[in-house]
DNA sequence: AAAAGAAGCAACCGCTCTTTG
DNA sequence: TCAAAGAGCGGTTGCTTCTTT
């Protein structure tokens, strides 16, 4: 596809907006909405590209903007969806009613993932586990539990994030009441006693494990252990994609009853 | 009081995904 | 089925403001 050109050569203006042209916008989108972003600006006497337009209603015009600092709770929503999503920030503002990707980006950078690095979350997460080797693969690997995958851990969910794009047929944000329901807080004898045989790709553990059902997609969804191992032989055997099985098996919560994965 | 550096934030860029003809 | 156009997303930039020296 042909890449329009920039606003610059089309004698369109960039940089910060004027209140004037801020006026001229929410006047047109309130009178006339904004079923084409690239032939408002025109139709509106805006000289600005229709994406510029867009940014600026999206992330500052809208009238059920929330302006002003998060909140605590705000931010711990944004921690732990960022902990299950990574940088899905579209995704993770969904859960969060007036605030928008942007300002949710931007917070994390400039503060919550400082605050990360030195939190407990950030220990818990730095913790060996299951993880993709790579997006094609449905082989397993693990992080060292060395400092250095302390160091990497946080890439590492963004990366499993990647991996699980494709997925957003299949899990909707709103979906997603509460990350405690799936990832509850881990202590730290659920790591040290849960270990990964690489050679038959089965999972032991000292611990009992189950899957979280409620909120899996209905294919992914089990009435036993017994009818999630059956499906583990069924999706092993096909050629599908792999990523939303692995995305589940990634949100093990320890429960009552022992599982073995699938070899892969 | 001034300069330098750090932090915060709005906006842009370039890519992918979706829709349409 | 394919290509073009539009929309949306995440990464990045650069300006402004705040803090430190």
């Amino acid at each position: 596809m042909v890449r329009a050109p920039c606003c610059e050569k089309m004698g369109l203006k960039k940089g910060p907006w004027t209140p004037e042209e801020d006026q001229i916008l929410m006047s047109y989108i309130q009178k006339h909405g904004h079923g084409n972003w690239r032939a408002l600006p025109k139709l509106a006497g805006l000289l600005r590209c229709g994406k510029s337009c867009r940014l600026r209603w999206i992330n500052y015009l809208r009238p059920d903007i929330k302006r002003g600092n998060f909140s605590s709770e705000e931010e711990e929503i944004i921690i732990k969806m960022h902990e299950l999503l990574g940088n899905r920030w579209s995704a993770i503002a969904a859960k969060l009613p007036g605030r928008t990707d942007n300002e949710i980006k931007n917070v994390w950078h400039t503060h919550l993932k400082k605050r990360l690095l030195n939190s407990d979350i950030q220990k818990r997460v730095s913790k060996p586990r299951i993880k993709r080797s790579d997006s094609n693969s449905s082989t397993l690997t693990q992080l060292e539990p060395t400092s250095s995958a302390c160091t990497t851990s946080l890439s590492d969910f963004s990366s499993f994030s990647e991996g699980t794009k494709n997925m957003d047929n299949m899990i909707k944000s709103e979906d997603i009441e509460s990350v405690e329901t799936i990832m509850p807080p881990i202590d730290e004898s659920f790591w040290s006693e849960a270990t990964v045989d690489y050679e038959s790709s089965t999972m032991m553990t000292s611990n009992s494990w189950t899957i979280s059902n409620e909120l899996a997609p209905p294919q992914y969804q089990f009435n036993s252990v017994e009818s999630f191992q059956q499906q583990s032989v069924d999706y092993n055997g096909s050629n599908d994609d792999h990523d939303g099985m692995d995305f589940w098996y990634d949100i093990f919560i320890k429960s009552g009853e022992s599982i073995e994965l699938p070899e892969f």
